[in-house]
DNA sequence: TAAAACTTTCAGTAATTACTGAAAGAAAAA
DNA sequence: TTTTTCTTTCAGTAATTACTGAAAGTTTTA
């Protein structure tokens, strides 16, 4: 396989992938193809490439930006904008998932703790306020042990003790 | 609040939520109506409750079915179906966690193994293998983990030590 | 200050996704 | 076996999501 068939096929992946979880199919591309190059690209390269409008690649180079997932790279003697991205794959999951959490962590758990205001009276508020309360544990209990496992795979020591339970 | 109006509002912030992950919206949705309902509700009483048709409200409890989060429930003396969610949370996220492994992690997997094949005499395919295999070991440790995670988060003892991690 | 080079915005529209409703299918009752 | 009751399917369509392209905005150069 040569290596813009392979390039091609990464991209589309990385897309269809991120599409299934919540990430916008185009700026996954975009991703995927700085990922997946050595030097920067500039606007330009990135519409000819996908084959996708001046618009798209600027909102999308711009929200990547925002997860902290791509940086502007200047260069020397050209006005253009160049764009890099993150190599470092571990850097890169902890990015995504710091920015996930703060998107959908907070806001879920400060709408589940609103729900609690349930008129006590109806029998039925019973079982809805102990599931939302369940709910509500589960999800920070999940948080904190991402992020206990982030540090322990992070971290010789932990992550002894982690293997120890794999 | 009145149980009615939470228990609408949690619909519609589970059908948000669900959204943002993937997970169709009215899937969602009719998890959450039959997650606060107490009593096993038929196909009509869904289609009622959420303005939906008769398609969608089959369609969508057939697929919670492969996800295993809903079940059929017989009513004696009565011909129609009647559903139940499974109501234990924790449940509810290991049934979650191992539908979306199953449909996403080994597929993934799959196709990034055959990018290996990529042409090593160009001398991009080497900083793209390098890449390709960092995804690899980050999402086969990230897979390993969450089955650590959910054992941890079952067992007393792993579940101490997870706890002097936080 | 004006022109050139590049970036950003957003109304209109295309692409995608999932729902509707009616017809066909299946199971139980008569 | 015919009718009744309920479930499933899917072509057509509605709703949602995100892209296009041109105009406006911004920065740099001269």
């Amino acid at each position: 396989m040569k290596f813009t068939e392979a390039q091609f096929e990464f991209i589309q992946l990385w897309g269809n992938f991120g599409s299934q979880w919540g990430i916008n199919k185009t700026m996954a591309q975009v991703h995927a193809l700085l990922l997946t190059s050595d030097e920067a690209l500039s606007t330009d390269d990135i519409m000819e490439n996908l084959a996708i409008s001046r618009g798209g690649a600027n909102v999308n180079l711009r929200e990547l930006m925002v997860w902290n997932l791509v940086y502007k790279s200047a260069k020397p003697g050209d006005r253009k904008e160049f764009f890099v991205a993150e190599k470092d794959m571990w850097e890169v999951a902890k990015r995504i998932t710091r920015e996930r959490k703060r998107r959908e962590i907070e806001p879920l758990m400060h709408h589940l703790n609103r729900l609690k205001n349930v008129d006590e009276a109806d029998p039925k508020s019973l079982t809805f306020v102990k599931m939302v309360g369940d709910i509500e544990r589960l999800v920070s209990r999940m948080d904190k042990t991402s992020d206990a496992l982030m540090k322990a795979e992070e971290n010789a020591f932990f992550g002894s003790i982690i293997r120890l339970l794999k």
